[in-house]
DNA sequence: GTGTTTGCAAAGTGTTTGCAATTTA
DNA sequence: TAAATTGCAAACACTTTGCAAACAC
């Protein structure tokens, strides 16, 4: 019962996993060591493929993309639009924002309390607002 | 920014299209029609493509998606990354915002001026800010 | 005429899905 | 053993491209 998630060594993974009524495997595990060892990261499923690839870890692209997508529902992964063409997934899921590098595709986080956003409206009749999201794009100067 | 002429019949366009060095086709004049009359909108590829075929209007698929971009890229659309599936064009290219109901794929203009961001980091070394988009995404209450 | 634009169908991307084989509890 | 997970390949949705025919100047 106790969890002091602050380190996060292979073992915790699984039990962070456990605890979203995922299963510990090897693709996972091996996954989420990828992930959530060391800083916080930004990645796309053919990214994190080829790394897993690079590593020797077998995992099918079609698993990583589940995994991606189960890690998101849990709340361990946050997804980042920023790009029409592929899927960014942020291993910091806090209520930061990007800097994106359009042409490389590269994102870094802006810490959350850096930038504040005033002014924004009601949302329109039955809606309400569900967060709201700032994106800096930068370019080579 | 101000839009120099507020009425868009017919022939503005073909001038409009002409400066940018675009020249006033047949398909060109007709989705800029559709487009540039009445309010500010959104638009994706396919959803132009439909409007004009439900409209008579015969144009390919493949030249909705080139008008789009020569459009865009003659300043007269701006595009608008919110949603990793497809890809909205705008034309309201002045500096505003948007709220974007996910569920249903539908974007609502917030007038410039509306929202204000402070505390923009500046770019990392190297880079410089092109734009700060903010996107409001809002769900059904 | 000459260079531009169109449209079709084919090729590309990134992503999802169906389903048998495998793994986990 | 029962239920969940994996991996492959096929299917997908959206977008781009190659090239001959049609069009604009």
């Amino acid at each position: 019962m106790a969890k002091t998630a602050q380190r996060t060594p292979q073992d915790d993974n699984a039990a962070r996993l456990q605890a979203q009524g995922l299963r510990p495997t090897r693709q996972r595990l091996e996954l989420a060591a990828h992930l959530f060892q060391g800083e916080d990261r930004h990645v796309t499923a053919e990214g994190l493929h080829d790394e897993a690839a690079r590593a020797g870890v077998k995992v099918s692209l079609a698993t990583v993309y589940n995994t991606l997508h189960q890690f998101t529902q849990a709340g361990l992964l946050r997804q980042v639009v920023v790009d029409a063409a592929r899927s960014y997934f942020d291993t910091n899921t806090g209520n930061h924002q990007h800097f994106f590098l359009e042409n490389e595709g590269t994102l870094f986080d802006i810490p959350e309390g850096t930038i504040s956003v005033a002014g924004v409206p009601d949302a329109p009749p039955g809606l309400a607002v569900d967060r709201v999201d700032v994106v800096v794009r930068v370019k080579r100067a």
